[in-house]
DNA sequence: AATGAATGAGCCTTCATTCAT
DNA sequence: CATGAATGAAGGCTCATTCAT
């Protein structure tokens, strides 16, 4: 994830930071409160003026966290238009999956760690999952509709491309190899041709 | 997944079975041996005549899934033959997910909450995960060598069916909803087809 | 050793007051945290609010100690001078012995308990110790130098002093008599003298 | 010290030794019953089929160690005679010091490990140390008839010379030097030919 | 004799949170 | 706003000992 400018940040701005970044990299669970406070070199007290919880925090982490990657998202598809940008989005995750603190998909593993389904952190993993899925909607129908194809087979390979963006974010975590990337993107190629 | 008698067990096998519930349905981390000493009606020490520590138990855990889930899915794929048995596998996946303590793949859920690569759970989660990309490739390479298709388009297309088959689990779980596994299905069906 | 007074103390100061005295009288590794912060009445965080872990507590413990009991130590050798200075040292330790709780030597005792020779506590018993060999030599030096004797043999001297010196408080630790100290102490006068 | 034959020993005997050693290198306190049982590939039930308790295995070991070492020492006294087997005693610690075990006087540290005075194994170390400075008693006196000496000379130099002893024990133990030894073996000399 | 499962109090340490200053 | 002392439940784990086999 691009990494935000460092000066001039209140305290709590500074505390966000270091705890989205401990959060991604450790887990939301393996990571304790002192952890960020240490890191951020404030007192307990501070924490606790800007935050009520932790599960407070956890969930400020994951809305910006949705905001920063969509905008990655966003950026990372560039000027293109069609199907091009739809394949971008793949290059996307190989840029994400190369880097040296690539750790899978935040709210993915979010989910993993919290069962319960009417958790806030968990809700907003679904709006997370749920734009996702609707702006590969978007990008699709724009294509197939220059393409003169129907809605609704635009609409059934979104989600098929969807299932493959993540199908792809997850096994690339798994393994830590590029191949469910290249794999994937090959086969969306072949389906917005069709 | 499951289950099996309750009767005559011994209290390791029982402490394995309890902590297996747990470990799914709240997570690895989540659970806390107290927990499952409590639930098991077992004392602190004898947890530990029988384990080493949590981890191991972990371990276990996850060994005696990989076993007892594939068993699980060449179950559900019963006597079928080529390309229905590859579908089958997608029906597993639907009726695994109504099960009311579905909580998604344990090995990603795992993987999730350890980022340590050298950690010998996250290691099961990789072998897990091969064998079932391995087994994919079986179905689909006996599939299309009826078809008298290529080597190389088979293992292409296993890979795919494979990124399918774990976006659908992986977004069944965050939505809830049985549309991933659906439309998963039908491409693949689409895939063995041409 | 001399008490402290008990108003108006720190919780941390508390602590390791409570500590130093169970520290000393039970020795280091059979007292536990627990009757630390029971004794002290407070609670098991507040313990780590104020030290890292036991360790660094014991290493508080042995740096107060040889302080307080150096301060003891010149303190009972009042103003006095040359030969008699040094045999104030064998009337200190009779003083000490007298004390209900005498249990020998923290520096000796905590040497026992610690085998490890890089262990930051086992470390300090050293620093101690070589403290109060060296003040032996000045003593010893300064005596002998109004007699007009060598260095050398105030330096052998001294060593002799601080031999019978460590020898009569482990023994009279041993058999809780005062023979090991009045013996030494003869021996000493004998030596200083000639 | 001395090892014993490894061949065709008692469960029993295989106990003590084993933890005859680690009480010794660890301190009694830090020794677990597993790493005893552990290490000399024994059950849990079987050391208590041999022995009541840790407790009574602690004064059995220092009873054999009693033994053991006053064997020991009086081996290193060698056909010697007079003075000369007085100083042979000081010649035995430096051999000591320079075992590659050496960890001091077991008796001097379990004492500093058990406050308690009527402990059994207090009440041990207390025999052990009484018969050694019997010992050296036996040793001065014969010395001191053979020159025509009194008896009160030589009972108080023989409680020197072990105070001397003790100091040079504890104190090569401190340090990890010789010259307590050495030092203490040249007074002991000057003393018994004076 | 020998086994090892079972016990539960105890070990040191970390947790998220509160609150008086 | 910021501090850090105070809380006490919970964390994983070890302890010496007992007992049925």
């Amino acid at each position: 994830m691009p990494k935000t400018a460092n000066s001039s940040q209140s305290k709590r701005d500074e505390i966000i930071e270091i705890a989205s970044r401990l959060f991604y990299e450790q887990g939301f669970g393996a990571t304790g409160i002192k952890q960020i406070i240490d890191e951020a070199g404030v007192a307990k007290g501070t924490f606790y003026t800007h935050f009520s919880s932790k599960d407070e925090l956890g969930l400020i982490w994951l809305k910006a966290r949705h905001a920063a990657w969509n905008s990655w998202f966003e950026e990372s598809l560039g000027d293109t238009q069609g199907a091009e940008m739809v394949l971008k989005s793949f290059d996307f995750l190989e840029e994400w999956l190369k880097q040296s603190d690539f750790r899978g998909c935040a709210f993915i593993n979010s989910m993993a760690e919290i069962p319960c389904t009417d958790n806030l952190m968990r809700k907003q993993v679904t709006v997370h999952k749920r734009g996702l899925l609707d702006r590969f909607g978007e990008l699709v129908a724009e294509h197939y509709k220059q393409l003169g194809k129907s809605k609704k087979l635009a609409a059934e390979n979104a989600k098929i491309i969807y299932l493959l963006f993540e199908g792809a974010l997850v096994e690339s975590q798994t393994f830590h190899e590029l191949w469910p990337i290249h794999c994937a993107r090959k086969k969306v190629a072949e389906l917005l041709a069709s």
